[in-house]
DNA sequence: TGCCATGTTAATGC
DNA sequence: TGCATTAACATGGC
């Protein structure tokens, strides 16, 4: 569910209500999201930093504990939200607060980390256009499974992907390593601005995503090709296709995106 | 009832 | 060997 800009609108939203606040409790009801693994005690323990790690959410502690939070589908971290039968984590904070992390698909889980995370690519953010091409120009797969692939570049999930491709006028079926690096470098570009757009939006909220208080996204009133299967294209009125690449819905303009 | 879903990974097929 | 597809995980909404 959450992708990029997802995260860091969690992130920017917890941030100033937990960062300096100390762990009183801590409980993992069913303990499906530890994922068969210990999970240390982290009573007495401050938060640090609340950071976005491409999809996912690193919660850094004194003491050098991280806890990388995967949000999978369906995961939520909310902030004084009423535990339900969801509920697969809770933090009791010396604020009073509470820290929930909700998941109702159980796609999701904690990771206790002891060093800095690690098989990601890099945030798209943090690398050039140029960077970007070569990397690109090293891939045999097609573009929606690269773009994907989050070992190649981390941050980016179903939507961002169609929604991108769209924008850079590239159809998802085509070779990575076909790109001309002027279009490589376009692609980057985009990418850049489209996650940029939907982080000033605070995300897209399809089904059930909202950030840490609890709040909806807007940048779903933004999208061009994802969910509007059948619908005119924004820039040329055609309709919009569905296909199934990796077994993911892949919406595209079959006049703007050219192969 | 059947299909779909913002994710990840292992297994299988070509 | 490399890439593509399928299955699996668990649950709810339409």
């Amino acid at each position: 569910m959450p992708e990029l800009p997802e995260a860091e609108t969690i992130a920017r939203s917890l941030s100033p209500h937990l960062v300096g606040r100390r762990i009183e409790a801590a409980a993992y009801p069913g303990q499906r999201v530890l994922r068969g693994k210990p999970a240390p005690d982290i009573s007495g323990r401050q938060f640090v930093s609340i950071e976005r790690f491409g999809k996912q959410l690193l919660l850094r502690l004194d003491g050098d504990t991280l806890i990388l939070v995967k949000l999978g589908m369906t995961g939520a971290l909310l902030l004084d939200a009423a535990p339900d039968a969801y509920t697969r984590a809770g933090f009791t904070l010396d604020s009073g607060s509470r820290l929930l992390f909700r998941d109702t698909r159980q796609f999701g889980s904690l990771n206790f980390l002891a060093g800095e995370p690690t098989g990601l690519g890099p945030d798209p953010f943090e690398l050039s256009a140029a960077a970007f091409a070569q990397r690109l120009r090293a891939k045999q797969t097609r573009l929606k499974v690269t773009l994907l692939n989050q070992q190649f570049l981390r941050g980016l999930g179903n939507i961002y992907v169609d929604e991108a491709l769209h924008r850079a006028g590239l159809h998802p079926l085509a070779r990575a390593s076909r790109l001309t690096a002027g279009r490589a470098e376009a692609l980057h570009t985009a990418i850049v601005e489209l996650l940029t757009h939907a982080i000033a939006e605070r995300g897209s909220s399809i089904s059930d995503y909202v950030d840490g208080s609890g709040a909806r996204g807007n940048f779903q009133n933004f999208h061009r090709v994802y969910g509007r299967e059948g619908q005119p294209c924004l820039h040329c009125g055609e309709p919009i296709v569905r296909l199934v690449v990796a077994q993911r819905g892949t919406h595209y303009c079959p006049a703007c995106q050219t192969r």
